[in-house]
DNA sequence: CTGGGGACGGGGCCC
DNA sequence: TGGGCCCCGTCCCCA
């Protein structure tokens, strides 16, 4: 924006806010330096015209330099800008020099909250208001000094009533205006603004960020080059000056309590409780649960379009949509060992490692991240990393962590995540019962029940112990069972791997077996579980501690041929495999090793143990689901 | 402790 | 994109 002076007094301003009626020119940025500057920009009357110096390539960024001279004649408070913001160690020359003519290091005034709210209400939507540039010296005709150029398009301004030779300008990197020809671009005022008087306004201008965010203007950032990190236009007047506070948003609360951002997010260019445009949020973990995720059609997974205010409670931009946990497993795509080939987590991609734009107003990026998976496009929840063949998944799985229950029960009031289990629920309190058994025709509500219940019939037991092979049909029993296999019953102890058996033969043969080198290896873990399975087998109850290596031998065999029973020929072939390496085992001699730790348990004595006395090979295991499988 | 049923959560997939 | 359906899994209750 840029406002216009007469005689000290604030005539009128040029907004180019609304993006309906603003062409590029809104997006002319200030330059760093002379070096970078692609454009310069003159004033006729109230116009403002920029004027391209050097050809601009598709994606070059649109920088205007004011010249020292300009800035000094405009900036008479200078010095003063200069006193407050004099930082304590010495700047280099450019940040000196910079400092000196950046005739926007005026002062803003911040607006009251009232001035917001009947902002607000005037058009009922968000608004940012222009902030007004305050000068009380303005220079006297800064058309003919600041640029030299020889045309002018200017068209007289309609709310011109003074003389224009008594104007001065404060441009400012997003003017209102038309195209012309020529090259020249020639600013229009379309929305006149009256002459605001602001006797708030005290702040530092931050005004690009503002506005670019709104607009998603932001969305050329990812084009920018790395080795350019976008500064903010004013950088130069302190961030954290005695006002600038009262810019920022309160941070932010994510929509998930205890769920933090685990990237800084640059809420400093919303304007915050005081200044808009997001509803105030007070504390974190204090969102309301049954958000961010309303059912209304602007929902928030849904990118913020422009003046399109968020709901209270969603996020209020795709930044603010669920977060990911700062955990290990959150990892810009980059770092993810995960494997997937591709990752497009634009979000997490621009943040990283960027500076503000990047993540901050405007930064135009997808609340979820997309993986590429054997070449389906996968959607991966920001918060647990699961993935989802399609993105209405991910937003009904969203729910989950949000808390949100959209679909609540009449009659008792529960709620529930998905409309499918609500619809479900009712048949608690209608007692119908849709799906029948073919066999006993006993019906159930559930088709999961149902099944459970086949079982019965069936002989089904697909959960079985794995230390005394005892079936279940439904899991929870085993659960249940399992705590049956306390260590506190099993005396011996394997000081190697700290496992317990209930006979010391077992420790025997699981000391000489598996719990050796490389006792992780696959083939070691199952053999493992398969001493330990058999020490809690009603064979090897039936053997005394006193017994001899070969009645030892056979108690496996039986045991072995009966947990495989029914089992195809490959499980026949396994178990002879492992036959043989238990009997190795057991019939291995008890010399000690060097590097033997002598396991003992506490109740026999001392065995020794070598080398694993086999190698088998087992790649399938019963085809019974058991504790960890 | 086991066995059976009831209720519900979560995710995949089709339309 | 969202609804509907289905399936799997889990937990609770009770006999």
């Amino acid at each position: 924006m840029a406002e216009i002076y007469n005689g000290g007094q604030l005539q009128n301003f040029i907004d180019g806010y609304d993006v309906h009626r603003s062409n590029w020119m809104r997006y002319v940025n200030p330059a760093r330096s002379p070096v970078e500057q692609n454009l310069v920009a003159c004033q006729n009357s109230r116009d403002i015209y920029f004027y391209t110096i050097r050809p601009v390539e598709p994606n070059q960024e649109l920088l205007v330099w004011y010249s020292q001279e300009f800035a000094q004649r405009l900036c008479s408070q200078q010095a003063d800008i200069k006193q407050m913001y004099s930082p304590s160690s010495d700047e280099d020359q450019e940040l000196e020099y910079t400092k000196q003519h950046l005739p926007k290091q005026t002062w803003l005034k911040e607006r009251t909250k009232e001035e917001v709210k009947e902002e607000m209400d005037e058009d009922g939507e968000e608004k940012i208001d222009v902030e007004m540039l305050e000068r009380d010296t303005p220079p006297d005709t800064p058309d003919d000094q600041i640029m030299d150029f020889s045309k002018k398009v200017g068209k007289e301004e309609e709310t011109s009533d003074k003389d224009p030779e008594d104007r001065g300008i404060i441009p400012s990197p997003q003017p209102e205006h038309k195209e012309s020809s020529l090259g020249l671009n020639h600013p229009y005022l379309p929305d006149h603004h009256p002459a605001l008087p602001s006797p708030h306004r005290n702040l530092p201008l931050h005004l690009h960020g503002l506005y670019g965010h709104r607009e998603g203007l932001v969305s050329s950032y990812p084009l920018y080059p790395q080795s350019r990190p976008f500064q903010p236009p004013y950088q130069l007047i302190p961030p954290y000056g005695p006002q600038y506070p009262r810019l920022l948003l309160p941070s932010y609360s994510p929509p998930f309590p205890g769920v933090l951002p685990s990237r800084s997010l640059q809420y400093s260019r919303y304007l915050g409780t005081d200044g808009l445009p997001y509803p105030p949020i007070s504390q974190p973990n204090l969102l309301p649960v049954s958000l961010p995720f309303p059912s209304s059609p602007q929902g928030g997974l849904k990118e913020l379009t422009p003046n399109v205010s968020p709901p209270r409670g969603a996020p209020a931009t795709p930044e603010l949509s669920p977060l990911p946990k700062p955990d290990s497993r959150q990892q810009s795509p980059e770092q993810s060992p995960s494997g997937c080939e591709e990752a497009m987590n634009l979000s997490l991609a621009m943040t990283k490692g960027s500076t503000a734009p990047r993540n901050g107003p405007g930064h135009k990026s997808l609340p979820y991240p997309l993986k590429k998976q054997n070449g389906k496009i996968k959607y991966e929840c920001n918060i647990c990393s699961k993935t989802f063949g399609q993105l209405s998944n991910l937003k009904v799985h969203l729910r989950v962590h949000s808390g949100e229950r959209p679909f609540q029960c009449n009659l008792c009031k529960k709620s529930f995540t998905q409309l499918a289990h609500l619809q479900k629920h009712h048949l608690v309190h209608t007692g119908e019962k849709p799906h029948e058994c073919q066999v006993c025709h006993k019906r159930f509500s559930s088709t999961s029940n149902l099944k459970t219940h086949l079982r019965l019939h069936s002989g089904e037991k697909p959960y079985q112990c794995k230390l005394c092979s005892t079936k279940f049909t439904q899991y929870i029993h085993l659960k249940l069972h399992r705590r049956l296999h306390s260590s506190r019953d099993r005396p011996y102890h394997c000081q190697l791997c700290a496992q317990f058996f209930f006979h010391r033969f077992s420790l025997r043969i699981h000391q000489r077996s598996c719990c050796l080198a490389n006792s992780n290896a696959p083939v070691n873990i199952h053999m493992k579980e398969m001493v330990e399975r058999f020490d809690a087998s009603q064979e090897a109850d039936t053997l005394t501690e006193a017994a001899s290596a070969l009645q030892v031998e056979e108690a496996v065999e039986r045991w072995l041929a009966r947990t495989l029973e029914g089992e195809g020929k490959e499980d026949q072939r396994e178990a002879t495999i492992l036959l043989k390496a238990l009997t190795a085992a057991i019939n291995a001699p008890s010399v000690p090793t060097a590097q033997s730790a002598v396991p003992t348990s506490h109740h026999s004595p001392s065995l020794a143990y070598q080398e694993r006395a086999s190698v088998v090979h087992l790649h399938k295991r019963a085809m019974v689901k058991t504790e960890g499988q």
